[in-house]
DNA sequence: ACGGTATACGAAAACGATTTCGTAATGGCT
DNA sequence: AGCCATTACGAAATCGTTTTCGTATACCGT
């Protein structure tokens, strides 16, 4: 590694110097300016970020925390593309990204101290779970903050609309003719919040009743549970002509459970479910489902959080909501034909 | 933040004092050790990670390398399980991961660049194109490196085992009355040329011809490819009865085709592909696959590297082969019965 | 009583940068 | 000629640690 001190000693010029000539400051000749560029672009010199940092207060690293569980992260599919979306704006800004995490290898730390022991400088928030205390810990720190589908006080938030998703992809299964329509809603959330306040806000706008038994809990990409789940609805003394699933990757146990019922998709049932998961979009007949813009989210997360961090002074918190879009598939059958 | 001046202060105790005290220097007295220790956590005290990396050079930050492209690494299901399983291990030991790239923000700088300005103690290098120039500079520099599969001289390998992991496949395909088998093998690389080799060579062992535009590239991960390169095959003059598909995803774009042209699965023709994504493992039929232990992967990766990061002199570089299995699936039509 | 060891601690120099402040040289103005 | 700005640079402090080396104290044996 090629030091600083090492680059002065080469040009002839003091430490200072050369530093002052590399970061821009005015009291620099042109002359001597160019020069040093030019030696350090010839001896591949890159300012050490740790020390940089230590002086500065400024890592370039920005932490992401996500999924409170250890359940495999990273394998889901919407937190992926928004992370992967997330990643390249933060790149594009200069800035690392980091996991944070509770290290259980050297003493375990709260989030928050991770953060402080990394220097982080921001942190984005995505999927956690905020019943966690050490999540709420964090969120209520000094440090710049971009929350994703969590409304939090006096912080930056990305919401997908899934209230308005929720509405949009009910008028649409009752625009088919639907009129019995069953809900299986994720754990509790936010999100889940969102969605079933605009399936039963929708339901009661079109004048539709929601039977005991039509609104059931089923965790979020478990498709066992929503197996499960659909065997109890299949169950009910009327059953429903349609079942919207937790999300995408749920609907597949949910489907299987179908199969196993004899019920034919969509001919004897109607199923839908949410995200817009690519892969399971290739899938026939093609799922109906409401598609969330992981490619925006993250990018406006991104966005959110670099002008904070960038401008301390000016910037202040603000609430992004993030349109999605409804993907018609296959799985609603038309019954008005 | 408080760091250990603070801390020294409070203790009346000089900073190198309590410093040795954390570090478990045994020129401490157990008395003295055990209230620097009762304050530091009474304090929330953790040492700065920049600072002490400066003065120790160990950054306790693992680099990590994918997808030489910017085609969405993280949404790559094989990849991101494997950096999943890769992640939990190293927080395990105690370290973070940061992603390498050429930082586009500020000067762009190649990845060997990155890592020495990152100060990382350690680099994992998983599914690049070491067609790549930087790549290899980075495989050749001094820093501790672990590459998951491909082999390079002199440095520690993750292999999942791809040619036995074909060779299995065919040898089902084949055990089930199957002859005519077509491959699609993904784009060039170490990958495919072990799989390639691992067909080629138990076709001839099984004594089976391998006809003209039988074996033909289509990349990985792209079903719109696979959907092109399957109505190619479809034209040959004599139609294989069983395709093997680049891997799992490539496989919808493929199976696609084949509903188009009326072919029912496996009736008419038989599929296989290659990973064992687990939403794809749920559709029907299931596809016949051979699943990759992308746990064992990721977490041997992490090991091997930790193993050279931390004991420099004595560790080796070392190859490690994790073997696949087969998923025998319904895409795979009995001929014999 | 005296030299020699342990024992337990502290002073100070790093690590590699940034930034404040001081200052020599230059030039312009009266 | 004398004065004042301005320009261009350097010395040194600093960020928060670790680590080497010194040293005061106490203890021990003779």
């Amino acid at each position: 590694m090629t030091t600083i001190r090492e680059l002065s000693r080469r040009l002839g010029l003091s430490v200072s110097t050369v530093s002052k000539a590399l970061n821009g400051y005015k009291d620099i000749s042109p002359e001597t300016r160019d020069r040093v560029a030019a030696v350090a672009g010839e001896m591949g010199y890159h300012p050490n970020a740790l020390a940089r940092a230590l002086k500065t207060n400024r890592t370039y690293n920005l932490g992401v925390l996500f999924v409170d569980d250890d359940l495999s992260g990273l394998t889901h599919n919407y937190f992926a593309a928004v992370l992967d979306s997330f990643k390249v704006e933060a790149e594009r800004g200069g800035y690392d990204i980091t996991f944070i995490n509770h290290n259980i290898g050297k003493s375990r730390m709260t989030y928050l101290e991770h953060c402080r022991y990394r220097n982080v400088d921001g942190v984005c928030l995505a999927c956690v779970d905020f019943g966690a205390e050490e999540v709420v810990q964090l969120a209520m720190s000094d440090i710049p903050l971009v929350i994703i589908d969590h409304l939090f006080d006096d912080r930056s938030c990305i919401l997908s609309e899934n209230r308005q998703g929720m509405e949009m992809l009910v008028r649409y299964i009752h625009g088919r003719g639907h009129r019995r329509i069953a809900y299986l809603h994720g754990h509790r959330s936010t999100v889940s919040d969102q969605r079933v306040k605009g399936f039963l806000e929708t339901m009661a706008e079109l004048g539709l009743e929601v039977p005991e038994g039509y609104l059931r809990p089923s965790p979020y990409h478990e498709p066992a549970a929503a197996y499960q789940a659909v065997k109890r609805v299949l169950e009910l003394p009327e059953r429903p002509d349609c079942i919207i699933m937790p999300d995408d990757y749920a609907a597949l146990g949910g489907i299987e459970a179908l199969a196993e019922a004899a019920l034919r998709i969509p001919e004897d049932i109607s199923v839908a479910g949410y995200d817009g998961v690519k892969l399971i979009g290739r899938l026939k007949p093609q799922l109906t489902t409401v598609e969330q813009d992981t490619l925006r989210i993250g990018q406006e997360a991104a966005r959110q959080l670099l002008k904070l961090i960038e401008h301390p002074r000016t910037a202040r918190a603000e609430i992004v909501n993030i349109a999605c879009r409804l993907i018609p598939g296959e799985t609603v059958r038309d019954l008005k034909e």
